[in-house]
DNA sequence: GTCTATATGTCGATAGAC
DNA sequence: GTCTATCGACATATAGAC
């Protein structure tokens, strides 16, 4: 135990500067020169650690997926009850998007910084999504309306491309103004 | 005329092969001796016409908002029914993103390649999607629908965020399967 | 496992010839 | 206006001491 945690104390350091230094700048603004400046490692320390940037970035991924639906989980499922759930989802926005300096969702910041050819990055990216359209699907299901399945797939689907776009929407306009409005049109689609 | 034509055609070649490979690689990934040799200039000619890669970014963006706007117009404009007209939105966006690779919006691109304190490229992100938004807003104008102003304004939203997150979805999943739901979904909206 | 020092390449940008 | 040659800085990655 003390070994593993004095082991990977290192480990540790990297993926959390380099964690905030992809999100906040993106990938191929960030040299490896600034992560281990900034995680206080040496360069072979990092090598070590991570066979290359890439791997590096893989690792980001991998852990913004788990914290973040870890945020996402926390804020929706402060209500028991399923309609407010479901529109928590934008209420878990607002807090988020203002509390990371509208820098938007990390998987489709780092979809537009590498060209389509690198299918091991866009598939974390397609996977985090899928988590999140099943998720949103969840809280769909649970609202018990009586509509058909066809209907409710478009409902889910519908959901899902709103909340994309109001993260592209702040991210932009750097402002969470617009949410309130689109949560009451989500109120109004389920009714 | 000739002497215009004659000076001007390096800064249209270099400008060309920047808008392609900005747009197909991401802005930090192409580097400048990429794109002099695709555009098969040379280095100091490139900055005779240019004074630094960022200025050669906002050339890239002005431009493409103008042809990209074009291309909106013309798949639109195509039908002279208002609500065809709105709906041609979503057409647009399926002939669009299966014909550019799936690479989505270069703006929404863009921003994910800067920090957000690069102003200046920000403002050009926020004046074209401005200008996406006026669009939309005509487009429901037209209809000459009876509800009130308020609700118009809510629906160009709602459309928009729809927009928006067609084009990260189909980016993401490089299909534009979902697009045909999508639009039955703005068609219900409406009515 | 972590360090310093270094290898090798490419970056954005410039000087000066023509 | 376009060219070749080159600058200093920084990129990713490695070697070898401790």
């Amino acid at each position: 135990m003390d070994r593993q945690n004095s082991s990977s104390n290192t480990r540790t350091k990297i993926l959390e500067a380099a964690s905030r230094l992809f999100y906040e700048q993106g990938y191929h603004l960030t040299g490896i020169n600034q992560v281990i400046a900034e995680a206080d490692v040496a360069k072979a320390s990092f090598y070590y650690h991570f066979c290359s940037k890439e791997d590096l970035c893989v690792a980001y991924l991998e852990q913004r997926h788990q914290d973040w639906f870890g945020w996402l989980r926390e804020e929706v499922e402060r209500s028991r009850e399923p309609l407010e759930r479901l529109l928590g989802l934008f209420t878990f926005l607002e807090r988020w998007l203002a509390n990371s300096d509208f820098r938007g969702c990390a998987f489709l910041n780092i979809i537009a910084d590498f060209p389509s050819s690198y299918h091991r990055i866009r598939q974390l990216v397609v996977s985090h999504k899928d988590a999140l359209q099943a998720y949103i699907a969840q809280l769909v299901d649970h609202l018990g309306c009586s509509d058909s399945d066809n209907n409710l797939s478009h409902l889910v689907n519908t959901i899902y491309l709103l909340f994309e776009g109001t993260i592209c929407q702040c991210q932009m306009y750097r402002t969470t103004e617009f949410i309130q409005d689109t949560r009451e049109t989500v109120r109004k689609l389920i009714s």
